[in-house]
This record gives structure tokens, C-alpha cells and sequence, in this order.
DNA sequence: ATAGATTATGGGTAGTTGTGGGTAATTTTA
DNA sequence: TAAAATTACCCACAACTACCCATAATCTAT
């Protein structure tokens, strides 16, 4: 067992079956901590795709979200849409988690589901539209992004 | 006379297997540091080849990618490029990795595969691409090596 | 130079993994 | 309350992977 528990890497092709149920790949599971006894929080990311994070990484979001004030407006509308959609899922003797319908509405996902390791979390996407946002965002920030490589890829 | 640890050279010429597996050289995974338990990290290189790197050298970079906050689109999309293609793999008792069929598309390999040690990682490349990736490049860098020259001694 | 160890390559087998679907329990709806 | 829909849990199977052993080529040391 060489790998950091609780961090996800690389990129799977799998399928979302009929009853919206899609497998967590085996190299996820396994590196998943006892703790967090078989379970993920589901929820919507910042782009548009499921985000998957291990219960316990979820706890300790959860407990920055408390350090934010009420007071600010911004605070409760970002603490309001981070929560909203999040549900906890434990994943099946095959290793399978259910997708809520919201959720795979607003990813917008048919049978083929692309399983991305993100280290802190996973995200499940529709392939082509990966594709779309990918093309987008390399167009508009491929200056920045080489500035990111250079202070942290060897 | 000992080696530096977790630094590679050298170019060595193995065959894939069937099976997608090619061997590491004995002399590569003889400087590998045993905290590394005998895993590489696999990702995609910035040329067409796979790149290979120790695992605690990897952990590394995925630290830095860590500090990343994903409420940022940028590092969201950087974040992603950078791990999506990368793997972990254990050498079998044979000193062989298994190379994912993703890798071995993007890398064009074929049965022959040209193993480069680069110090901190090792390339693996179809030599006939490198040959043809090489000449190109001679043609465009030779005035980009004088920029080098003022930052490397050689 | 020769024996022994190491290294590169091939292949077999048992266990794991991904996928589909069935059935009973539970919840929702009329 | 009964029917319909959803959910949770189970089994089955094909494909794949990890692990093992075998062999030939190469290197090392006496």
C-alpha cells in the first residue's frame, strides 16, 4: 500500500447504469480511510460536474464553513450554495454509489460517466462537456496556467 | 562509489509485453529510495512520451497542487491537467510496470520502448517518435540553448 | 574461463473488478 | 389504504489484473 490515503489520481471511464448508480474505482476505494466507513458526500462542483469527497475531508470543510461570519451577505449565499446539494452516500457491495437525479441533471450525465482523481476529491463528468469547458478555459488562461507550472511541476 | 538516490541516466532499450508491461532498469530501481516501496507515479510528459517519477517525488508536487484552492477556475483546470493522466504503479517481482492503455495511446508505444533517465524522472518514448521529435526541435532551440547557457554550467 | 547470481522476457492462474439485472423492503402518491 | 415508484440489498458473469513460475540472456566474482 504505497499511495496517500485519501487522495485520488487519474482518469477512469465508467458507466452509469440505468438506476443512476456509477462504480468508485477499486484504486479509490482502497485508498479511502476506514473512517470514513465506506461512505462519500455527493454535491454539486464549481464546474459543471458531481463533486466526490470522502466523509471525513467533507467534515473538515464543513467546519471552515462555520468560521465564515453570517453577518457578510457573500458569506451566506457561498455557505448556502456549497451545502445545499451535498448528501452523504455509502457505496454498494459492489462499490457503487447512487447519483441523485439533481445531481445528475445539473452534471448533466448519460451513460458514460469520466471519473477524475482531483487528490482531495473526485469529480464525475459528462465527457463531451469536459471536453467543451477544457477547450474553453485553456483559450482564455493558457498564460497563467504556464505561470503555475513553472513554480510547482519539476 | 554510491549514486545519487532517486536520480536517473542513461538510455536503455526494453520491449513492451503483450500485456502492457515494461521492465525498469536494474539500475534505476537500484537508487530508488526504499521509502518509495518500490512505486513509480506514471502521468503523461509534456512531449509524447510517459513520464515516470518516484512516488515521494510525486507526493511533492501533489502537496503543492494541495495549496490550490479550488474556488479558483484556473487552478481548478490546472489541478486537473496535471493529475488526471498520473497513476501509481508497484514494479512486480520481474522490476516491471504495468503502463494503462491511456498512456501507452498517448505515448504512441509500440513493442520497442526507449527507458531515459532525466535525473528526478525517467521518460519512456517509441524511439521513432523521438527521433523525429529531436529533429524538429534541433532546429528551433538552438538559439533558446544560448538563454540556457546563462542559467546552467555544463 | 567458469560457476553463480542477476536481469529481461514470456506466459499461466486465481482472485478482483466492472456491469447488468433480480427481489424484497421502504417510501411516495393517488 | 392500496398502488406505484423508489431504494437497498443480493447474485451472476465476463473481463481484467496481480501474482506466480519458467527460461534465456547477461553480468559478476573468483
Amino acid at each position: 500500500m504505497t499511495i496517500n490515503q485519501n487522495t485520488f489520481t487519474g482518469e477512469f471511464s465508467y458507466s452509469l447504469d440505468i438506476k443512476g448508480r456509477v462504480n468508485i474505482p477499486a484504486k479509490f476505494r482502497n485508498v479511502l480511510t476506514s473512517d470514513n466507513e465506506q461512505s462519500f458526500v455527493i454535491t454539486r462542483g464549481m464546474d459543471p460536474c458531481v463533486w466526490v469527497y470522502p466523509v471525513t475531508v467533507w467534515q473538515s470543510i464543513e467546519s471552515e464553513l462555520r468560521k465564515l461570519s453570517s453577518l457578510s451577505r457573500i458569506n451566506r449565499s457561498f455557505v448556502r450554495s456549497t451545502v445545499r446539494y451535498a448528501s452523504s452516500v455509502q457505496y454498494d457491495k459492489q462499490g457503487r454509489i447512487a447519483i441523485t437525479p439533481n445531481l445528475i441533471e445539473y452534471a448533466q450525465l448519460g451513460k458514460e460517466a469520466l471519473i477524475i482523481g482531483m487528490v482531495n476529491k473526485i469529480e464525475i463528468w459528462n465527457p463531451k462537456l469536459l471536453d467543451s469547458v477544457d477547450q474553453e478555459s485553456h483559450k482564455i488562461d493558457s498564460s497563467e496556467f504556464d505561470e503555475l507550472a513553472n513554480q510547482i511541476i519539476l
